[in-house]
DNA sequence: ATAAACTTTCAATAATTATTGAAAGTTTAG
DNA sequence: CTAAACTTTCAATAATTATTGAAAGTTTAT
């Protein structure tokens, strides 16, 4: 496989992938083009590189930087804008999940909350949502102090983590 | 809050979540119906509760069968097939996270593999391609191995985990 | 101040994904 | 065997989500 060929492979992997961590694909697929950029890339490189409009690229750009993924850069002598990705793969991870948690599982969690704890009036029915909603907050809560905790280990927190578990 | 204010919120707040672990609304909703349900539930119940077609519902019931959270159960004296889901949320997290490293973390390790390892020309560009992706293979094969290893503790797996982890 | 270089916005449109409903298929009772 | 009860399939349609492109906005150089 040349390099055009494995490039493109990843760069389309990665943004069908998206979805996974709750982006969309245009977004990803910039992403992906910036982690593997040796240099910053203009708005007009994106758009040449994906063959996606102007219009696009930069309300994805934005958004990868409401995320904190994606920073602008100055280049000197140059007006356009360049932008790069945070290169370390660990950072990117502990970033996507602190996000992550923020926008979707802490929402979920507050639901949960009102739900299961709503006034039991003796009914069998009443009783279950209040059992099963309970053991799902729990779950979640759980699910995220643990995503949490792993990813503020500064160096090295996932090997430490599998480690740890081993044991 | 009322029994049915509640239970309508949790199944809908349940639906909406459903991308998040990479399902559809329908599907998500329908488990989140069994899920709180104090008997099985028959396809005419979930298409009534939910407001959904007779086809919508058969197609993601068969699709929560194929996850393996759901099952039919025969019910004595009835013709009609009735469902029930996994109801231990343990159980149920463990399901779902086998079926996601499967269905979707799997294959991407094996695309970053094969990305990784191209021949390097000895450009910047081709070392930059192999260096990253090579990076991102092993976080996301960390990652995956780290959830299997937490959810194949049986026990209050994440109890322990989160434990374990606090050291 | 103004024009060129560039970015953002957003209504229109396209692409994708979910849903319907009726016909075809299957199972069971008599 | 056949009719009723039930489930599945799938082409058509609806709903949602992503993308375009051109106009409006902003910044910078002179």
């Amino acid at each position: 496989m040349e390099y055009q060929e494995a490039k493109e492979k990843f760069v389309s992997t990665w943004g069908s992938l998206g979805t996974l961590w709750g982006i969309n694909k245009a977004m990803a697929q910039i992403q992906a083009l910036l982690f593997i950029s040796t240099k910053p890339l203009s708005m007009e490189d994106i758009m040449e590189e994906l063959k996606i409009s102007r219009g696009n690229t930069s309300m994805n750009l934005r958004q990868l930087m409401d995320w904190g993924i994606v920073t602008k850069e100055i280049v000197r002598g140059e007006r356009k804008e360049f932008f790069t990705t945070e290169k370390d793969v660990q950072e990117l991870a502990r970033i996507v999940a602190k996000e992550r948690s923020r926008r979707e599982i802490k929402p979920v969690i507050k639901v949960l909350e009102e739900v299961s704890t709503i006034k039991d009036d003796g009914t069998e029915k009443t009783k279950e949502l209040i059992k099963q909603t309970r053991a799902l907050k729990h779950l979640t809560d759980d699910l995220d102090t643990l995503m949490n905790k792993l990813v503020n280990q500064k160096q090295n927190w996932l090997t430490k983590s599998v480690f740890k578990l081993m044991k």
